[in-house]
This record gives structure tokens, sequence and C-alpha cells, in this order.
DNA sequence: GTCTATACACTGATAGAC
DNA sequence: GTCTATCAGTGTATAGAC
């Protein structure tokens, strides 16, 4: 990755970063390879960001930072339940083909380091103003609503939202089974597969909570 | 974990490799910490596996081995496509909530080595003697049947299965964020949340496909 | 701020005694 | 088969010149 003109030593080392981590996960990921394609000495590393740790934390947050906003945007959004399925699941698929590396990154590093998880997590929160207990009462209110509107079938909020995120970020961590098992090592049938996935998911989740 | 009497070294290694890769992957994995739970010395390790690659690989197979047969079972019995699908969700629940760590493991290391994936795959199914693209074929047969009959929703099989292992496994490598964000961080909480799931997954998939 | 040199710990792996 | 001793390589991190 090469420096563009306007960009500092600092963030430069932190977009190249972000590469490989995403990519070797912490345990996998070489300070030199990073300074290497970073173009810099090692030791700037450490100059900038001190340790290791500390530049996965920057990194590992920054993760979080780009798409949070807009999913928060989709959330408490003031529309219909079905409505807002669809955009969310159409605006959750177009993030994750962007950046599908995110997802199983972030997964192995939580499950690496559950001890840490709660306070990263809050500090992620904090600095992206988030509150999301807030956003789940919301959510929640508005799908209980519905069921008792008799809109849609009896379902806890917490298991039919557990499910619409599973639908969305599975299919992405398990890139390599799907496509090596279903689709014969097809990265072009991959691709087409995930884009239909936009619609085909969200007509499955609505179908599967309507009423009959 | 300590070495039963009926147990040769050889395979003791293997249990104790088994336990620490699942959880810390290949790369946080040290050959010391190995030879520490086992209670041996570092150097017999070599001498059983020659290298840290070829024991994380028996390890990696092995992760498989025990649950491929039942899966297999479930996939091509002869039995209504719906009782199949409740059949197949209680039971990979049931094995995953013994084996919980195997997802978030399986995932990284092939998320980390796509590479050689088809190849271990292949070795994989070969020493199961699974032919899998038989095993798609049958099912793929059974779906579009059903479809055909007009009994479930025109959907395509890739599809489906995907959302089903969706809906199985990705509560169990999202545990952290799930335990985490909305469920108070309890343990307690948690598992009975996946033990509900094993109901609420079948019936959504069910009433996701089914003509209204 | 950026570089060179280097300290220091630790890892996977091997050789060889018993 | 199991151990001790040891190696070469690499990792993070620091000190100090410029």
């Amino acid at each position: 990755m090469s420096k563009s003109k306007n960009e500092t030593t600092e963030s430069h080392i932190l977009n190249v970063a972000h590469e490989v981590f995403l990519k070797k996960g912490l345990d996998g990921t070489r300070m030199q390879e990073i300074a290497d394609k970073a173009g810099i000495n090692k030791s700037l590393l450490h100059y900038y960001y001190r340790t290791k740790q500390k530049l996965f934390e920057k990194v590992f947050k920054l993760a979080f930072k780009h798409f949070f906003p807009v999913v928060k945007a989709n959330i408490i959004a003031d529309i219909p339940l079905f409505e807002k399925i669809e955009a969310f699941v159409e605006t959750y698929y177009s993030i994750l083909q962007k950046n599908p590396y995110i997802p199983a990154f972030v997964i192995h590093e939580l499950n690496r380091n559950s001890a840490n998880v709660a306070e990263i997590f809050k500090s992620i929160f904090q600095d992206n103003n988030m509150e999301v207990e807030l956003m789940f009462d919301e959510l929640d209110e508005q799908i209980q609503k519905e069921v008792k509107k008799g809109n849609i079938i009896a379902i806890e909020s917490r298991q039919l939202i557990v499910n619409i995120l599973s639908l969305c970020i599975f299919p992405f961590v398990a890139k390599p089974i799907i496509k090596g098992i279903l689709l014969e090592n097809d990265e072009l049938k991959y691709k087409t597969f995930i884009e239909e996935r936009k619609k085909v998911v969200s007509q499955f989740i609505i179908s599967a909570i309507s009423i009959r």
C-alpha cells in the first residue's frame, strides 16, 4: 500500500496495519510485515503506537467505526418494520460486500479474548456515542407492537434480531465453506450468490414472521 | 488435562492439542503450552508429530470427524422435509452446545489459509467417506420436489441451506456479542437463549418456506 | 521524525544421552 | 520413548545518532 501525499505517516501506518491485522489476526501479524508494507522502519511503529497491542486496539475500534453510524440510523429509523428489515438487510450486505473480512476478524478476536470484550465494546460505543440499550429497547418496542397488533407471529425480539444478524453475517464468515462446497470454488458464483441474498434474505425473514 | 491409564501418550497429546488449538488457534498456540498441559516434554511433541503444522492438521481434521457422520445421516434420511429440518436443527444445536468452540475455530482457520481449503476439505471428506456432491444433489432434489408440488415457496436450494446453517452456527461464533450486548453478559441467559433456539429456529424456517 | 543498532525473550525444532 | 541441552531464527521493544 503506497502512501498518498496528504497522508501523515501515523495514519498511513494505521491503514496498512488495518489491512494486515484484518487478514492475519493479532497473533498472525508481524510488526515487520506492517513496517515493510508501509515502507518504513520497524522502530517507527513503536514510536507512534508504543506496542503491537495498542496498534491493534486502534485498528479494531476503527473496524467498527465505519458502519456503526449507518447501522444505527437504520435501526432507529421511524419506518414500518418490514421496510426496516428490507433496508437493514440491503444496507448490511452492501457494507459487508465492501468489507468482507471484517466479520471473521471481529469474531475471532472477540472469541480469543473474551475477558476484555465488555471493556472494548463499552469504549467503542462511547467513542461512537451509541446507546445500545436504548436502541434495542426502541426496536423491541416496535417488534412487540406488531406482535400485539397481530401483524407478525409471536417471537421474542432478541431471537428475531439474532436470526436477522445470522442470515446477514454468516455467509461472509463462512465464505470458504460456501464457495468451496456449494459453489464449485467459483468466485463469481459466490459473488452472485451473495448479491441474490439481498432479496432472498429479507423475503425469507418477512415470510417467516408474517401471519398466514 | 490428565492422562487416563488406557491412553497412549500419542493420543493424549492429540487431546490436549485439540483443547489448546481450539481456544487459541494455530498462531496463538505454543508448543510449550501443549507440552505443559500434557505433562510431557516439548521434544516429545516433535517426536510424535514432527512439526506444529502437522499436529495442527491432525487436530483440525479430528474436529470434523465427530459430527460429520451425524450430520450426514440427518441429511440423507428418507423423511419429509419439515421433519428433516426440525431434526437437523435439534441435532446441530445439541452438538454445538457440547462443542461451542469448534465453529469459530474452523471459520478462523479456513479464512486464514484459504488457499489450502479445497485440499484440506477434500482429504477430510475422503477420510470420512463423504460424497458431498451426492448429498447435496439428494437434498436439492427433495427441496425442489416440494417446491414443484406447491408445498413450499420457490427458493433456491443453496440459499435455503445457507439460511439453515446461518441460523444454527452463527449464534455460537457470535456468543461474545450476543451475550455481551443482548443478554447483559449473563452466561445462564445465553445458555437459555440457545436452548430456546432449538424450537425457535426450526419454527422460523418452516414458517418462512411454508405456503401461506 | 526517522533511521541504525541492538537488547532480550521466546519459539519451533534438532541432537544426543539414557 | 523420554529426557536435557542447545540452536538458529524471529518477535517486540528500546537506546541513541542524526
